[in-house]
DNA sequence: GAACCGTGGTC
DNA sequence: TGACCAAGGTT
């Protein structure tokens, strides 16, 4: 009637080898892969990774490198704010840090871009802290194998943190496993759309599939629109950035958004204030230095 | 708390 | 086909 043993032997037999989680992978190759994997799917994320990696495999390398060459690095992994705010980290690290990537979960929530999850995940995968990590997938398997529901809420609660903090294994090395585990099991068989049952190691003791696996019943889950928002257009703009050598000009920035010239202006601003964007001359517009 | 921030794959 | 989703964070 417990979870851990099955999950941990589950996960034992199924683990995908990812390199951000080989012994000798450093803390900032964790810190970098959690930052990609915000949002972002671990096919897409690889291959990225392994060029950051080789490209600059300290804090101290990126620190060095304008940081221009990380959100062109970035290449296509979405939200390019979190290029730049890695880059930032490494900064911070050299000169607040030693250079050294932080070990606690206090610390590590003072650097740009580190939430509570990358946080705690960070603090655990790196450096082997007992920390409590939820992400998206450790919601849905409590929220299916201990609540019975189908999704968790669209924002998080204090009682899944709670039960979250209930379930992590006392012993650090135990709960770094489990921490991993659980969220591996939300990623390859307790899926949001078509779970797994079948493969589930805990499939006897779920909640909801004893119920019936019934459907979704909770507050709706507004998905973001795309057509004709601004990020469309900041993406298109981005997307001409990278694709330059230097400098564009605003004519090479219009087809970003061709039928709406004040909107346009407004995006490249938002870009600018982001720091994604610098202007260099009248009308001119490059990645940052 | 709600809105915003990219991109591409999936069923 | 298109709505939904992916190891969230910031304002």
């Amino acid at each position: 009637m417990d979870l851990h043993q099955p999950i941990l032997q589950w996960y034992a037999d199924h683990r995908r080898d990812l390199p951000w989680r080989h012994d000798d992978c450093s803390p900032w190759g964790v810190l970098v892969s959690e930052v990609m994997l915000q949002q972002t799917p671990v096919a897409r994320v690889l291959p990225v990774w392994l060029e950051w990696m080789e490209r600059w495999p300290t804090p101290g390398d990126l620190a060095l490198a304008p940081a221009g060459d990380a959100v062109r690095a970035w290449g296509r992994l979405g939200y390019p704010r979190r290029a730049l705010r890695l880059h930032q980290c490494a900064t911070a690290i050299v000169e607040h840090h030693d250079g050294q990537v932080p070990t606690t979960e206090a610390t590590l929530l003072t650097l740009p871009g580190v939430g509570a999850y990358t946080a705690a995940a960070v603090a655990c995968f790196a450096h082997g802290e007992r920390t409590v990590v939820v992400d998206t997938n450790v919601r849905r398997v409590q929220a299916r194998t201990v609540s019975g529901v189908a999704l968790p809420a669209p924002s998080l609660s204090r009682a899944e943190t709670d039960l979250a903090a209930e379930l992590v294994p006392a012993d650090p090395a135990t709960a770094r496993v489990w921490n991993v585990a659980v969220m591996e099991l939300g990623a390859l068989v307790c899926t949001a759309r078509s779970p797994r049952c079948t493969d589930c190691p805990v499939a006897d003791l779920c909640v909801w599939r004893r119920a019936g696996r019934p459907p979704y019943d909770g507050p709706p889950r507004r998905s973001q629109g795309w057509e004709g928002t601004d990020r469309q257009v900041r993406g298109a703009m981005m997307a001409v950035l990278r694709a330059a050598d230097g400098a564009v000009t605003l004519a090479d920035l219009a087809p970003a958004c061709p039928d709406d010239e004040l909107r346009r202006m407004r995006c490249l601003d938002g870009l600018v204030s982001d720091g994604l964007v610098e202007p260099v001359a009248l009308g001119r517009y490059r990645l940052p230095a």
